[in-house]
DNA sequence: TCTGAAATTAAGACGTA
DNA sequence: TACGTCTTAATTTCAGA
């Protein structure tokens, strides 16, 4: 799909604020309501924009506990398979496999050290799974995603 | 603050969908929509929810390279410090200071490899880092931030 | 792309339990 | 304190130019 300049200042405005009217997105770009509607809607129609949702914070709602733990997978095993092991858990916000010595990445949110080991312990578990190696978040600096 | 059970489902709707009317999201917990409507301010207000925002494929708008990057900080300087240099960097999703052999660990997203080069020896410039050790993103698998 | 009208929604005032 | 209802202003949505 074609994006211009405009719709990605239309993205712009409406990562900064997903429940802004078209009208004030419209007078931002340059455009009237009706515009911004349409070229939002094309943009979910084509997956540019895939939604919106709320922006929460983990910590209000008792996910204190943030890891990221590195996967080793079985010889036999696909990356993919490994990813997928991973994202029975709701624990986990993302995954991806990687380049490097470790075969994929797994970040975790869980309500305790507790919760999080049992996650761990799960994901380890798996026979796709080989080794996992973690790391205990200490301190948030950015969350721009 | 206190979160009630209708509020935590309150947040599942509005996660879901960002743009849901209160209306809507009232029908779905059982209240109406000026209800709805008390309790999303008050969350807004006490910061468990922080905004709201429309989410975006970042490979439709250019953004195809993905990596991870451990971050290892002089003696002489703080992880904050490390963390505060990463975030100078629009390609930097996230940073945040671990526990294990690295200091940090960064998420990034750049409009290609050759990008993500430039980003990656720009914070491995400073002398606040030490050394720094990536891994691109293969393949995705969950993304539930 | 804009305009304009109809339907929907947001936002706030008011009364009640 | 928290709820629902009602009212008004704003917004969405879709028609047509």
């Amino acid at each position: 799909m074609r994006i211009d300049d405009i719709d990605e200042q239309i993205v712009v405005r409406l990562r900064d604020d997903g429940r802004a009217s078209f009208a004030t997105v419209g007078a931002a770009v340059g455009l009237s309501a009706s515009a911004v509607k349409r070229r939002v809607d094309r943009m979910l129609d084509a997956g540019v924009i895939t939604g919106f949702t709320a922006v929460v914070d983990p910590e209000a709602l008792g996910w204190t506990t943030e890891a990221y733990v590195e996967l080793w997978c079985a010889p036999s095993s696909t990356p993919a398979q490994v990813l997928a092991v991973a994202a029975r858990h709701p624990q986990v916000v993302s995954a991806a496999t990687i380049s490097g010595e470790a075969d994929a990445l797994v970040h975790v949110r869980a309500t305790s050290v507790h919760d999080f080991e049992r996650v761990l312990e799960r994901i380890g578990a798996d026979p796709a799974v080989v080794r996992t190696k973690s790391a205990i978040v200490l301190s948030r600096g950015v969350l721009r995603t």
